[in-house]
DNA sequence: GAAGACCCTGAAGCCGGTGTAGAGTCAAGC
DNA sequence: GCTTGACTCTACACCGGCTTCAGGGTCTTC
């Protein structure tokens, strides 16, 4: 199997194979006389397993931690479950980051009814003053991941 | 006004100021004689707003339109209250897209109750098949952001 | 044998900063 | 006057997780 058939069996492109084989997340292919990679159903599981954890948002270092484990089917998979229990807790807290943002800019959108001049634009006012109750206590480690 | 006094004054990093300037978000300030930045309270005023709209999670490009409506007092806002109601989409599909990604992971744990060897670990299989009902139907561009 | 699809390597670019190296400047204390 | 330490300057590399590009080689099909 080439890399474009991996590439299409997984829905992977291409490239990022080819840069999770740098990485080390996959084994690198054997190569074939012409020089291009050549591909085993174990690879095509291995990638698999890769992008299943990606679309579960998971850093490539939680995945790499993952693959130690699969790679060690001996050994006792509590760091398993005490990764996934992290990982579950990082997206809980983003959503309720993410919550107190709506309503931060749904008050502020409230602010500006009619278009208008925007000298007089309320939510351009509102972003010259401190954003309501932002950040009050809590110490506001940047926000990310809307775009 | 010294670069470093207005690092403090508005909680922003030395460094971050002076790419904001690179960037063209805040205009190149005068230098004194020694070469140092010489700030005004208009740089920390503009400052203060961008970092409210990065406090508001808004791109750079989303701040740097908004600040051309601050830049022209006479013109209409209507596109600022459009910019304000497409970010607040943003938010919440994110917001949505976390929900599901919450109950996946939620459902991927269930799968292993105590720790056990790795080779019957239900979260390590349950990761092999594909996560249950993820991505069905909806182009699932990458979703991102939880760290 | 020519077109077009596929494959290769290596390097640069994306965002929004962060951090470093190496140098200059300034105020305070001895 | 001299040292120490805090501050500032420029220019550049680095982060994640790819994506894109340049400049080739190879394979399949007509």
């Amino acid at each position: 199997m080439r890399i474009g058939a991996l590439a299409a069996a997984t829905s992977t492109p291409v490239e990022t194979i080819r840069f999770y084989e740098r990485e080390g997340l996959i084994p690198a292919a054997q190569r074939a006389a012409n020089n291009y990679r050549q591909y085993t159903p174990a690879h095509a599981e291995r990638l698999a397993f890769i992008r299943h954890c990606r679309n579960l948002d998971m850093t490539l270092d939680e995945v790499r931690s993952l693959l130690r484990f699969k790679d060690a089917p001996a050994e006792d998979c509590g760091e398993v479950n005490a990764l996934l229990d992290a990982h579950i807790g990082h997206v809980a807290q983003r959503i309720a980051e993410l919550r107190t943002l709506e309503q931060h800019l749904k008050t502020l959108r409230a602010q500006c009814r009619t278009p208008q001049p925007s000298n007089d634009c309320g939510i351009l006012q509102g972003l010259d003053a401190a954003a309501p109750g932002a950040g009050k206590g809590s110490r506001q480690r940047h926000i990310r991941g809307t775009h």
